[in-house]
Formats: structure tokens, C-alpha cells, sequence
DNA sequence: TAGATTGTTAATCGATTAACAATC
DNA sequence: TAGATTGTTAATCGATTAACAATC
């Protein structure tokens, strides 16, 4: 059966279904219809049902969806029934925040070193999460079960960085740096470009102002 | 002249544009046609037409776009010709890179003060920015004049925050916190959210893996 | 002037919304 | 069974791409 690619619109808002939905098991709320879902989260019923039919039916007529199944396939549907295991490359403030954000944790994604080429960091840790030698990397990402690297160093240092993680098959980046990370294909790279952020809300600032 | 509104679609590219002029320049290129730019960014040269001709036409038939000249009006769109300042409401180790990262102040985002609920942190220094009890949050929004605040407290703690800030009559929020910020009209809000970032990466992780 | 490349209109494509038959 | 609400098809809307006349 051949399978229609998902658009990434798409599976921009699966996290917030998913994070929407967690809520609701939190207030023990056991069913709930695409209309109140709809309600809650500002976009239309007809939107999420065709989201979710995108992988497959996961409500009952005259019913709408159990709260915790439709949960659950969607951890299903973003890997979340996988542990998926990380490095962090950059033990600099940002990569410590990463490093101690235990929400990453509780959905399976588990930090298991950082690396970074300041000697000052070497054997230090963060939470349980030993800094190494950025020289060790190669060797690590060889001997370990690594999927996904976090970027957290400065532009300059990305490509070296990154084709150590190319050469050691690295499956996936998570790049903080603000470039566009250009990897031979079949990686997954996904950038946090916290700067571009800043500046859309800057531009919805300043918009406001020219308009009122 | 009544101006149509422009897509989040069209504003979201434009930190990308800006970034790609900013190394150009850097790299002392002068010039660029739209199709130069368009082999660059992978996008196509009518979508980079189309996006700039919602401001204005900064360009020249036969000749292409001057990149100071584009990269100059890139950063009045967006807003970076006004210094803006900023408070980071949570001094944990998300805050403090936020404090630390010096991108932001190149482009006009001042971090004038840190503020937390955490007594051991009052009167620390994150560079030169100090670290206040949240308790004077109100008090100095009053007296200074702050634009953005950066929430990067626990989701629990953020409701509060917010409660305040619309008080004190914020402009604009900047939230890490995993929850969809509703504040009143006018005010702006841009989320991060780093977990949903993560999950979709690892959605295309897990199509990868599923497809090949 | 001839060549290049924009600005802009028209065509296409894809995503969102509406509508409703299927069905719990 | 009647009522509710999904799954899904069709209609609409908006964004992207193509094409080309305008013009430097």
C-alpha cells in the first residue's frame, strides 16, 4: 500500500496534540470530541480529524476519542515507544540547559555524555552527565548506541563537529547553531534557530506599533 | 493605503534571508540575483521575489538585489534598527544561556535583568546581568522600559508570571515553557518549545527508518 | 542597444475548511 | 432507535511556482 507523505505542517502539530492531550489525561478527563479539542487549542475539529486520519482512525462515531489511546498512538507515531540515546556537543551554558532538562528524559530521550574541546570541562559533570574530550568522540559515537547529537557550540566550530558525525554515522542532529546544517541525506537534521525566533517576535512588535 | 497582511509563512523566511545577506556580506559579495540567492537557500528565486515584494521592490532589473542595501531593509522589516530590552524571568541554566548568548545583543535584544524565586541566586552575576528576586518584577517593570520578557521558569510557575506581566503592561513574551501561552490582544507571544522540536525530529527518525 | 533580472500577474499546487454519509 | 460524532470527500482558500512584460 503505498503511503502519501505527510505534509510537515502536519507533524508541526502532532508535539501540541500530544501535549494537549497529556493535559487531559493529567485532569483524568477519559474521552473528548474533536469539537472540544478544537475549542481548546484554537485551530478547527475538521483539522484535527484530518490530521489524525493521516494515521489512521483513531475515534469512534457518536463517541469522539479516548484520551489516553489517541495518547499513545501518537507517542507511537513520533517514535516516542523508542528510547532514543543522545550526545550533546558543547557543554556551554546552553548544552548544560539541555543536559538538565529532565522533560526530555521522561519521553525517552537519554543523554549520555557531553563533549566539548575546553579542558577547564574534562571529567566534570552535569546532573550524572560526564563532559569529555571532544577528541573521544569519534571513539564514543563508535562503541556507543548514539542516534541523535545536539549542536550547542559556536557557528565557527559546526563543521568540523559535524563531519565527525557524518563519518561515525550519526542518524540524526539537533543543531542550536545558527546555520543550516546541510548533511548527506538520510540524516534528520532539525535546527533551533533561537535568534530567528527572537526577531519574528520582534517583527510582530514592531508590526503592531505601524499598525494600531 | 490599505496594506494586506502578511503570512507567518512569508515572516518566518525573512531571519532566514537575513542571516544568508549577513555572510554574504561577510564574505564581501556585493551583489546578488535572486536566483544566485535561491541556489543558496534552496528555495526558489520567485518564492525569495515574491517574499521581498511584500516591502517594497529593493531590487534593480538586470542587475539583482544590493546585499547591504537588502540586508539593511531586511533588518528594518524585522524590526533590528530599534534597540529592544529584556528581562529573562528564571535564572536557571536555560536563562542564563539565553543571558550568555551574545548574537542577541548584537542585534539590538539588551538583557537588562534576571530574575528568579530561588534566594540562593539574588545578587549573582550572569556577565553583567544581575539576578533579582522576582518579588521586584512588577517594581521594575514599572520603572524600566522593557519591551520582551523571557519566561524560562517550570510550566507551574508560569501562570503567575504571566499575570504580572500583563499588569505591568508587557509587549511582548518570549516563552520556553512547554504550555501555549493565551494572553490578552496586542500583546505578543512567541513560544519555544524545545520538547516538540525534539519530537519531531524524532518522527522523522522513526519515517526513516520505517520507509527505506 | 542587447542582456539580464526584477516586479508582478496568472497558473498551479497543496493545505485548510465545510459538508455529509457512515456508523457507533 | 435517535443522537452524536467520526472518517472522508468535495469546495475553498491561500501559498508557491511559472511566466513574462517592464526596465535597468
Amino acid at each position: 500500500m503505498e503511503q502519501h507523505e505527510i505534509s510537515k505542517a502536519v507533524i508541526r502539530r502532532l508535539p501540541r496534540y500530544y501535549r494537549y492531550l497529556g493535559d487531559l489525561m493529567d485532569a483524568g478527563v477519559e474521552r473528548i470530541s474533536s469539537a472540544e479539542l478544537s475549542a481548546k487549542m484554537n485551530v478547527t475539529a475538521s483539522q484535527i480529524r484530518q490530521d489524525l486520519n493521516n494515521f489512521g482512525g483513531f475515534g469512534q462515531q457518536g463517541y469522539g476519542y479516548n484520551v489516553k489511546y489517541l495518547y499513545n498512538e501518537i507517542a507511537k507515531i513520533l517514535g516516542l515507544d523508542n528510547v532514543h540515546n543522545l550526545v550533546i556537543i558543547g557543554a556551554g551554558k546552553l548544552g548544560q540547559a539541555i543536559a538538565n532538562y529532565s522533560s526530555f528524559e521522561k519521553r525517552g530521550f537519554i543523554i549520555k555524555a557531553m563533549f566539548d574541546n575546553n579542558k577547564d570541562y574534562f571529567g566534570r559533570k552535569v546532573g550524572d552527565i560526564e563532559i569529555m574530550n571532544v577528541d573521544e568522540l569519534s571513539d564514543y559515537l563508535s562503541n556507543n548506541n548514539i542516534d541523535i547529537a545536539a549542536i550547542t557550540v559556536p557557528k565557527e566550530a559546526v563543521n568540523p563537529i559535524a563531519d565527525i558525525l557524518v563519518k561515525c554515522g550519526i542518524k540524526a542532529v539537533w543543531n542550536f547553531a545558527p546555520v543550516d546544517l546541510e548533511l548527506p541525506k538520510g540524516i534528520i537534521v532539525e535546527n533551533v534557530h533561537l535568534l530567528d525566533s527572537l526577531m519574528q517576535l520582534s517583527y510582530n512588535l514592531t508590526e503592531y506599533e505601524h499598525t494600531r
